[in-house]
DNA sequence: TTGGTTCAACGAACAGTGTTCTCCCATGGA
DNA sequence: TCCATGGGAGAACACTGTTCGTTGAACCAA
């Protein structure tokens, strides 16, 4: 502990009281945030503690409860830091449908660009924060310039939202490790049960545990945005 | 602790050690999961410790891993009961959309009956348990009864089975306190933000938080099954 | 230059958590 | 009757999020 950067309370002793050396930095709810998802990157959700963002900062947990309120609320505004990366542009009603993919799929890659931080997303509540909402505002804009009705619109965000958490989730638990040792462990255990009582899973073995890149997440994202263009009068 | 049911250690001593009560159960592997159940019920998920499921068994919570090996496994086999309760009916060609919906309600309404055990299912790995994997084996009989293709089929138990557990998490998670109160933050939070921001989000609140009985649910499972009808050629 | 006020920072502690170690002892087989 | 097997259970370990009380430094009025 001792050996570790040297903290406040002995050096500034020595070194004459001067500012020179103020701590670093005055340990700002930004740098609280930043540094957690640093942690989240380079460790993973698993080894995102108060303690350890403390530690990320040179000092302990409690000093970060001055900022952030609570593990969740900090989690909520590293969760908004990812959504940040995210740049959205104007809707076109031209060409809706594979705008809101494109949208969706940046989405997906920017959870799984910071390792499993889509853990955090799923739990989450009703998106509050600002580029979760600028998100929404934006999907709600091209919905809306699809000629989708306000209701369809309201929950068709919701929906789209709730599948891309919910499958980035899904992908980062299992491709956590070798995603190949992991599907061969599930296509193992399906050679094992019986047949006589799982005819379809275990004919169905292969296709069940395919996992070809984003083929997948595509699927089901072609069959909601499809949906929902349904919905409309015009697409009828 | 002491003012609670008599624990071994004592009784038996004045009762001249007879086996008359012999802790009254062996303690398997069965009566914790059903204890573990029984918590989740009357408390909630957060309330399940495995110290809470000892004390409800009237012993500690390391007598415990004699039989279910991590608390992880412990949940998997909890949602394993719950999945038990689902009556399945063999698949019928001539009605396979409104059966595999029936399907995915029931299982919904499985788990929304238990509280917040949603929570378990979202984080459960891949449905390895013997009557989950009855539940998915149901579904794919369904679904290929319907004439999707194998890879479709499964790609759809994948889909729907996420949908299905994913928005019963968020329904209880919602509908933990009084619903009507969330809804009304929410509301009252949409009318604090930047109109000029958030143009869609504000003038479209009411719809965004429109929250009556399952009709959100319905929209979602009704898109979804149609899109796989579709995915036949018979239905296009 | 004082004196006082304010508040972030922080160590320690609290009440938990899942899990493991290590005994104890009742039971079943020899 | 004796012993070995193995489940039951207390204590402990290494954590967790959060709160409490204190400290110390910066600021502002006199």
């Amino acid at each position: 502990m001792t050996s570790a950067a040297p903290r406040s309370g002995w050096p500034e002793h020595w070194r004459g009281k001067a500012k020179a050396a103020p701590r670093r930095q005055p340990l700002s709810r930004e740098r609280i945030v930043e540094a957690a998802l640093r942690i989240v990157d380079a460790e993973g959700m698993d080894a995102l503690s108060m303690r350890r963002v403390g530690q990320e900062l040179g000092t302990g947990a409690a000093s970060l409860y001055a900022h952030v309120g609570s593990k969740e609320e900090l989690l909520e505004q590293v969760l908004d830091l990812a959504y940040a990366e995210i740049e959205l542009e104007p809707a076109d009603p031209a060409r809706w449908e594979e705008q809101i993919k494109r949208l969706l799929r940046t989405c997906r890659e920017a959870l799984l660009s910071h390792r499993d931080l889509a853990k955090a997303a799923v739990v989450a509540n009703v998106p509050v924060t600002p580029h979760a909402m600028d998100i929404a505002e934006a999907m709600l804009a091209m919905l809306k310039a699809g000629g989708l009705d306000e209701q369809t619109a309201a929950y068709g965000v919701d929906l789209l939202g709730l599948y891309t958490t919910a499958t980035a989730f899904e992908a980062s638990t299992r491709g956590g490790g070798n995603t190949e040792e992991f599907t061969d462990r599930i296509r193992g255990y399906f050679a094992t049960i019986p047949a006589e009582r799982y005819p379809m899973i275990t004919s169905m073995a292969a296709a069940l545990t395919r996992n070809v890149g984003d083929e997948r997440f595509e699927f089901g994202l072609d069959i909601l945005v499809a949906g929902l263009a349904r919905q409309t009068p015009a697409g009828a």
